[in-house]
Formats: structure tokens, sequence, C-alpha cells
DNA sequence: AAGTGTCGCAACCGCGATACC
DNA sequence: AGGTATCGCGGTTGCGACACT
């Protein structure tokens, strides 16, 4: 793979890829004599290329000792735990890594495990789990606190659409950061993470603390992890069922079973009427179910989820 | 098959640190 | 002590390969 623009001139020297032959020239050059001073090597070595663009060549590509290839997994790891340490430091983790150079671990990092981290909800400058989908809530949720404050100072009855509007909007938003959350715990490349972060004990800590209650990532069980997948995968399936209102009332679509593909979860979800169950608890038309005996267990699980969701103490209980 | 977008990575650029005169 | 040259590092660029539509 070639990096960087065409070979072009800048004072008559030569820039870009390097060519076999000027590899040959300079390899057989630092072979005999040494690199020296690499000011005086392109003369000395007869290359048409500037001191700077020699000693990168051989650095980072023709000196003997380079490994090439795949990052190996302690490799990956040795990479994060002294990135988390000191930073953006490049050739002093090379120097940790045996062959490899600063240049190659730069890349890395910027087009892999940085990714990584941060797919994992990882922030990769602090090394911390992330926590900008709790502000993007507790933004939205003061908007809305500060929506009903106004529509009681103005005493004015709210109606049905504007509580609507909240409610979506507040659900949104819930079922955002829960998603985000579960997403990240779901993730097999999870334990991978925290084990590069946390070195390869973090499996058997996190065995033992799931044992003893003592969870991280807001005190999630196994257990309840599954309970909110499974109903993410409802939500999605009343999303798919997508009926137009017949009327300004609503109605609901009973969830029905859906199966994500292993490992993934649902897509975010929009906070339709028609997948408001909880709210319309009260208004169901025992007509518009057609099947009441199979997806009344169903429904009921799904108005509990709606509840505890909606709920303070839910949130401040996993914020916290 | 062709067009478009994304990824991976070699190489370049700019700047601070250090060495030398 | 001050100026200049050189080195080394981190950030950025831009091209080819590959994936997707």
């Amino acid at each position: 793979m070639m990096g960087r623009s065409p070979a072009s001139e800048d004072n008559g020297l030569k820039k870009g890829p390097w060519m076999p032959e000027e590899d040959r020239i300079l390899v057989d050059h630092i072979r005999k004599h040494g690199h020296g001073s690499w000011r005086e090597l392109p003369s000395l070595a007869g290359l048409n290329r500037c001191g700077k663009s020699c000693r990168l060549r051989w650095t980072n590509y023709l000196r003997p000792d380079i490994k090439r290839g795949k990052f190996s997994d302690e490799e990956e790891q040795t990479i994060v735990n002294l990135h988390a340490v000191i930073g953006n430091k490049w050739s002093a983790i090379a120097s940790h890594l045996p062959g490899r150079t600063d240049n190659e671990i730069k890349n890395f990092w910027n087009t892999h495990l940085r990714k990584k981290l941060l797919q994992m909800g990882i922030d990769p400058v602090t090394h911390k789990p992330r926590t900008d989908h709790l502000d993007v809530l507790a933004s939205l949720l003061q908007l809305l606190a500060a929506a009903n404050f106004n529509n009681l100072l103005n005493n004015q009855p709210l109606d049905i659409n504007a509580l609507r509007l909240q409610w979506d909007a507040a659900m949104l938003a819930k079922l955002h950061l829960l998603h985000n959350m579960v997403q990240v715990l779901r993730n097999p490349s999870t334990i991978e993470a925290m084990n590069l972060i946390s070195g390869p004990t973090f499996r058997e800590n996190h065995q033992l603390e799931a044992n003893t209650g003592n969870l991280p990532y807001g005190g999630f069980s196994p257990h309840e992890v599954t309970k909110l997948q499974s109903n993410f995968i409802d939500l999605e399936a009343c999303q798919q069922q997508h009926q137009p209102m017949k009327d300004s009332s609503f109605t609901v679509n009973v969830p029905t079973s859906s199966t994500p593909p292993p490992h993934q979860l649902p897509a975010l979800i929009s906070a339709s009427p028609e997948c408001r169950p909880a709210i319309v608890k009260n208004k169901i038309n025992p007509n518009e179910i057609s099947n009441p005996s199979s997806t009344s267990t169903n429904f009921e699980a799904w108005g509990d989820f709606m509840e505890d969701i909606a709920s303070d103490h839910y949130w401040r209980d996993i914020i916290e």
C-alpha cells in the first residue's frame, strides 16, 4: 500500500514513495558506513533525497530489526496500558515493543485501538467509561423540566399533544441511554476491552463481582442485562409492526417475538405513539388485541419495564 | 461494471529539544 | 551566551486497496 503523493521534486530533491532501487542504495550505504550524519548521507550514498527522508525511511521501514505484520494480543495490551499512563508518547511506547516503530504504533492506535475503545464506550484519552450519554440525558431532562415549569406558571392545561411530545422526548432519551449501556455490556469485545484496560484478570474478577453482587457499570447483573435486551427486542418488533393510527387515541401494537443476530442489539427506536403501551394501559380496547392470552405476559412485562424506566429512582440508581 | 465511500499506512510537515560552533 | 544545524517526535496528509451500493 503506497502512501503520500507521487514523486515530486522540491529543490531538486525527490519526495514521495521510495523505489526499490533507492531502498537498496540506502541499505547498502548504511550497512557499509553507518548512517553517520543524516544530512550528509544522501550525497555520500548517491541518493536524490533529503536526509530527513532517508532517516524516516530507514527507521520506519528498512531497519533490519523491524517486526512487521499483525500486532499480537500482548502487544495490543501493552500499547493500551502504556497509553493509559503516558498518553501519545509513541516513541516511548515503541521502546517497550521490540521491532515496532513509533509510526507503526501510532497508526495502529489511530486506525484500530482508538476506535475499538470508543466502540466499547471507553474514552481513548482518559481510558475511562464515557459519560457523554449521561450529559445528553441530563440536558434533555432539564429542558423537559423547564417546559413543565413554564406550563405551571402559565396555569395552562397541557393538551394531549404536548403531553405526548414530552413523553416521547423523555422516553427516547432514556431508551437511548439504556440502549448504549446494554450495547456496551452485551458486546463480546467488552470483556476483551476490560482485559486490555485492566489486565487479563478482569474476566475472573468480573465473574466474582457478578456472583457477589458487586457489579461494574451501574450494577447490572447478567440477568438484568438479559431482561433489558429482551425488552429492546420487543421494542424493535413493535417498531417493525408500525401501523398507522386509526384515530387520535392511542392504539396498542402487541410486541411479537424477534430474535436479533447474536451479539447484535436492535437499532435505536423512535418513540412513536404506537409503541407506548404503558401510558395507555387503562385505555386498552380488548378487541384490538388479536390474541390476548399469548401476549398479555409480554405486555405486562413491557408495562412493568416502562414503569420502571419512567421512575426517577430507577435512573438515579443506574446513574449512581 | 462503475461509482462512491472508507480504511490503512507510508511519508511528509512543523516544531521543540539537543548538539555544535 | 547566542546563533545555527541537526535530530527526533507527534500530528497530518493523501494515495491505493478494499468494501459497499
